[in-house]
Order: C-alpha cells, then structure tokens, then sequence
DNA sequence: AACTCGGGGCA
DNA sequence: TGCCCAGAGTT
C-alpha cells in the first residue's frame, strides 16, 4: 500500500499532466457547479460543456428552471442523453432548493444528498469544490485509478476508498484530488488498454509492475 | 448487489 | 453495428 508522501507524489504527477484549461466547472458559481455536476452523470464532460454555457446564460436561478415548460428544459439539454430523467430531477431539485433551502444551494454533503438526482459523487463534488468541505469525491475512474496504484485495498467499497483518500491526501488538496484521479484515469489509467509502459506512475504502481510483468513473460 | 434509465461518440 | 460513458434511484 502507498504511503502519504508516495500519494502525494502521485497526486504531483497527476497535477503536471492535468490540462492547463482546468474545468471551467471549478470557477462556477455554487448553483451552476451543481446543475453541471447533475447533468454530467453517465456522458463525458465536454459533451455536457457543450450545453452549460449557454444553459447558464438562459437559466440563472432555481425559479428559471421552472419558469418555463418541462418540454423546453428536455429539449435544452436533449444532447446530453437521459434528458428525461435529468430534466425533471432539475426541476425536483430547483423546488427544493426553494422550499426547503430558501433558493441557496446547501454546503454540507449530508444535506445535498438529500436533493432530487444528486447521489454521493455530485453531493461531494460540490461540498469540497464549491464550500470548501472536507469531502473527496469517488467515481469509478477514481476507484480505478486508487486500486490500481495500491493507494487503497481492491476489495474496498467506494465509502472506503473515500476515507482512505482523505486519510492520505493533505486537507488543503480535497477539493482537487478528484479532477486530478478522474482526468488521469479518464486519459491515461483507462478502464481497457492502459498505456502503462508511458505512464509516469510505473514504477510505484501496483498493477502496473503487475501488467508490465505478464507483458514481459508474454513476450519471451 | 444488480438492474434500469438513454443519446451521442467512437471504433 | 455494438459498446461505452465525470451516476443515481429503486428493488
């Protein structure tokens, strides 16, 4: 298993080979970062960047997204898929944001847990992003990446994987493990066919070693 | 833990 | 074509 210093290092490397265009997300507003984060769930980030900038121009306030009928909100962010589902969860959401949170957007993750298609991932996202909160958000490509690096145990629950995370990540890096693993894992650590043999994490990782190993014993 | 939801991207 | 994707909700 990696150390603190060891996970650190990785999160260095993972820092160098992040885009310098960071995810436009990050400089949102509470309120759009969530919107985004919902609408992202199962498509990729640029396909939902298509649609935020100029949903954001058109829909500003939880009201916005009720004002108008629930066919124009579906056809609003249509190219993102499971728009029918994720247009009334929108919608769910943005009432209760006004019912029950005065139109703000909750801060802790307990509490945005509570709202309409916003499940563990997203509530963690915007707590550490947007407020600051201590929270790491795990998805299956950070799951991959932590398993596969020996950062955490294979047989771990996502849960798990999360607090050994915050266990061995500086408090003051929460906020941007996450877009850091899952750009790494998304790219470069990917679920199929990872290109192991360039990775600049070779040498300390886990599974690597591992694979690098059978492709050797492959070859000879 | 397993299943469903589903449009677009990509091979 | 067929498979996959920065998940969440329900059973």
């Amino acid at each position: 298993m990696l150390n603190k210093s060891q996970v650190q290092y990785c999160l260095d490397v993972m820092k160098e080979m992040y885009p310098q265009a960071q995810c436009e997300l990050d400089h949102a507003n509470p309120f759009e970062l969530l919107i985004a984060v919902v609408l992202s769930a199962q498509c990729t980030d640029n396909l939902v960047n298509k649609v935020t900038s100029s949903l954001f121009q058109k829909y500003t306030t939880p009201e916005d997204y009720l004002a108008v009928p629930l066919e124009e909100l579906q056809q609003d962010i249509k190219s993102i898929g499971l728009y029918r589902n994720k247009s009334k969860n929108i919608r769910k959401l943005c009432q209760m944001l006004i019912d029950d949170y005065g139109g703000e957007v909750p801060k802790t993750k307990q509490e945005l847990m509570k709202l309409a298609g916003v499940g563990r991932k997203t509530a963690n996202v915007v707590a550490s992003v947007a407020f600051n909160e201590p929270a790491i958000a795990v998805d299956t490509h950070v799951e991959r990446v932590a398993k596969r690096l020996g950062i955490c145990r294979w047989k771990d629950s996502v849960l798990e994987v999360e607090q050994t995370l915050m266990r061995k990540v500086t408090k003051d890096e929460w906020a941007d493990t996450h877009h850091r693993m899952i750009f790494f894992g998304r790219y470069y650590c990917t679920a199929k066919n990872p290109q192991c043999s360039e990775c600049p994490l070779l040498t300390l990782c886990r599974e690597g070693q591992k694979r690098m190993k059978k492709k050797n014993a492959a070859k000879t």
